[in-house]
RNA sequence: GGCGAGGUAGCUCAGUUGGUGAGAGCGCAGGAUUCAUAACCCUGAGGUCGGGGGUUCAAUUCCCCCUCUCGCUACCA
């Protein structure tokens, strides 16, 4: 493995319309921090940064929503998340924020480059602008008079009733869809990042020089991405919120969210290490690793590398460590439907266990393949692994020695084998050593390697291997007979409490803390973090040195608390939703505007799923007046055979849509939750086929 | 539909460049023990490695087809 010389970590930009819940921490922060700490264990020169994306055309919705300004808005979801983060111990060396003046010198400065070197390509056109809404109209937000066959509905990039493609200026009468104003032209252009141009340079780089060293999901993704071929990426927007673009040709313009937000990595580099920033994202020496979930692997694998190389000046990223999806009690974690495991609401409800809940999230860690949370995994994983193997070892060593050395560290002295029991002790010893020094290596191995699962795993079996040695030597026996044995044992189980106190700290940093306090560590832990470079077990603990009192690591989580969280997450689930959630009503329509559709009941005499879809269904519906067919968008809701025999209400006056070759006669309708789900609007009672509805 | 990733003991997951009896933790059963948070330690039961076909002396591991889960993507009027 190439040798680096410092690293440069990063977590994904969380987006500030919302708070943290369990999936974020387990996909892009738990296992970042964990490397971190790890690496800082190890004397490695790291920086870990992350910071709050806030641009974007989401944050001015959400800030309509909430009724605050954009930056109101990303001031309130900033300082939420950060301070979720600091409550659970996420240990950022910074994090920083994506409206800060250094970052928007430095996305501006960024595109520079590229603008300097003249990789852009701009596209220039008038577009539609709507003036009451103050935003230009993308095609489909307007509608007109078809100048081929005058259908009035005719939308801006196609008219459904003669199939001719169309632009919007070549509409009759435009209107914008948003405010049903007529809107005007007005002339913009944009830039546009060519990804395409960097395809061979991505095939070289990725596809062939990561081959082997990136995990199969990344480079899976990756690879299926560059083959279908790569397009250009427009790279500004029309918008007032965000990062102007730094040409005057571009006045009112913004730099697009997924452009500014990585350089945002580079920023708070820069606020942190000032002049000194350079080396961390300059330097080949420099090892860049990106913690991100999965839906961010393209972004992270293929567009910032490219931007990055199309600067020129910086180190791309060394490796990718995605990880797929966390799961909550075997169904999605849904913001909307409230169905998530809150972080901040997690430390109000279990105080003071941070350890907790990063060791149940690592030991189910989704690096494979999406996991499962459930709350009586929890249970078991805490009760069973940190209380009853990791705090209990811990706390009989402390206890043993308390009791036969009042809790003075006994005699370092190794015993002969003058007695039959001794030399058995011996062996227990030997084999306890190896088996530690062999579980140390692993563990490290597995760091590095960003398998944090099975990390923890060997980290907690330095724990299972202490035990079996206390149960093989038993102490408490020999303390009749022979106290020098009853020294030398504990005295090599605290040096193993020792070393977990340090293996520990990457994984359960507060169980770490802990043990050194209870070890009276203080000024004594110096060369501890041997354990780290020379990946063997060391001797942490001197004779004579005097411990503190013995506490618990880890108390037992009850049947009550699980219960209490899962009754929660059912009663939050089934609670009306928050009215920040749904959409806002349109624009006032007048009678006549309504009076426009003509929507029927008819049923469903026949039904089929269309072939080479995932969504549409087929159906022929009895209209009374006539029999016809409509597609529909249903088929992840309803199969085809309970379609068929039901009532449903649709348009009849729709203008007819071809999809997948056929003609769409008509629009079912259905209601449409937060989550997605569909259900049919149907009457009340049967009614002849063709009744029309108002 | 196309593409990517997965489907291995009750649960969470390892693993196999094809080959002696397929692994771990938790859970469960039995035993031993008392220093310890009814904890620890030992032993054991449990799997036709998603289904079918093929290649091979030999496949859970390679190839093909099917199926289920997750993601990206097209179709949602």
């Amino acid at each position: 493995m190439k040798k680096f010389k410092r690293y440069t970590i990063t977590s994904a930009l969380p987006y500030a319309n919302g708070p943290l819940h369990i999936g974020h921490i387990a996909g892009a922060y738990l296992p970042a921090d964990t490397y971190v700490r790890f690496l800082r264990l190890r004397g490695e020169d790291v920086v870990y940064v992350c910071g709050s994306d806030e641009h974007g055309v989401a944050i001015t919705l959400g800030a309509k929503k909430e009724g605050l300004t954009p930056k109101a808005f990303v001031d309130k979801y900033h300082n939420i998340m950060k301070k979720a983060f600091e409550d659970f111990g996420i240990s950022f060396d910074i994090y920083s924020r994506t409206s800060n003046e250094i970052h928007y010198k430095t996305a501006q400065e960024f595109f520079t480059k590229i603008n300097d070197q003249n990789l852009f390509t701009i596209d220039s056109s008038d577009q539609y602008y709507d003036e009451e809404e103050k935003i230009f109209l993308a095609d489909r937000y307007i509608i007109g008079t078809c100048p081929n066959c005058a259908n009035p509905n005719a939308y801006g990039d196609q008219c459904e009733k003669c199939g001719t493609s169309l632009s919007p200026k070549q509409l009759i009468n435009p209107r914008s869809t948003v405010s049903g104003k007529t809107p005007v032209l007005r002339p913009t252009k944009h830039w546009y990042f060519p990804l395409d141009k960097f395809e061979g340079w991505l095939k070289e780089w990725l596809v062939e020089g990561h081959k082997d060293d990136w995990k199969t999901n990344v480079y899976g993704q990756c690879k299926s991405w560059i083959d279908q071929g790569l397009q250009p990426r427009s790279i500004t927007r029309d918008l007032d919120w965000g990062i102007p673009v730094p040409l005057p040709e571009a006045k009112g313009k913004v730099l697009y969210v997924w452009f500014d937000a990585p350089i945002g990595y580079i920023s708070a580099t820069k606020e942190l290490k000032g002049k000194d920033w350079e080396k961390y994202w300059k330097d080949p020496e420099t090892r860049l690793i990106h913690f991100i979930g999965k839906d961010n692997i393209v972004f992270h694998c293929i567009i910032f590398p490219s931007m990055l190389k199309a600067n020129g000046e910086f180190i791309l990223p060394d490796n990718v460590p995605a990880n797929e999806f966390l799961n909550l009690e075997g169904e999605k974690l849904s913001t909307s439907r409230n169905h998530a495991v809150w972080l901040h609401e997690y430390l109000q409800e279990f105080p003071g266990r941070r350890d907790e809940l990063r060791y149940v999230l690592t030991s189910i860690s989704p690096e494979t393949k999406d996991a499962d949370f459930t709350w009586s995994d929890y249970q078991k994983k805490v009760n069973s692994e940190l209380v009853a193997i990791l705090g209990n070892f811990v706390n009989r060593v402390m206890v043993l020695t308390w009791k036969y050395f009042d809790g003075k560290v006994p005699s370092e002295k190794e015993i002969a084998g003058t007695t039959e029991k001794r030399k058995k002790i011996l062996a227990y010893y030997n084999q306890a050593h190896t088996d530690l020094d062999k579980t140390v290596k692993e563990m490290i191995n597995c760091l590095q390697t960003f398998k944090f699962r099975e990390a923890q795993f060997q980290m907690m079996n330095l724990a299972r291997i202490g035990n079996k040695f206390l149960a093989d030597a038993e102490p408490w026996k020999l303390a009749k007979e022979d106290m020098e044995a009853v020294a030398a044992i504990l005295n090599y189980a605290l040096t193993v409490v020792g070393n977990i106190a340090v293996a520990c700290e990457p994984f359960l940093p507060d169980a770490a803390k802990s043990i050194k306090k209870q070890l009276n560590a203080s000024g004594l832990d110096k060369k501890w973090n041997e354990l780290w470079t020379k990946e063997q077990l060391v001797h942490t603990v001197p004779e004579g040195h005097q411990l503190n009192a013995a506490e618990l690591l880890y108390k037992n989580i009850e049947d009550e608390d699980i219960a209490r969280q899962v009754s929660r997450l059912k009663k939050t689930e089934s609670k009306p939703m928050e009215a920040t959630n749904l959409k806002a009503i349109k624009p006032e329509v007048v009678f006549d505007d309504f009076s426009k559709l003509d929507i029927r009941i008819g049923k469903v005499v026949a039904a089929e799923k269309m072939e080479k879809s995932d969504k549409l269904l087929k159906l022929t519906i009895n209209a009374g007046v006539d029999t016809r067919t409509i597609l529909s968008g249903i088929a992840k809701h309803y199969s085809a055979e309970e379609m068929v025999g039901k009532q449903v209400a649709f348009i009849a006056n729709l203008a007819p849509r071809k999809m997948m070759g056929i003609e769409s006669q008509g629009m079912i309708l259905s209601a449409e939750d937060s989550d997605g789900k569909l259900r049919l609007i149907r009457p009340d009672e049967i009614v002849n086929p063709g009744s029309t509805v108002s």
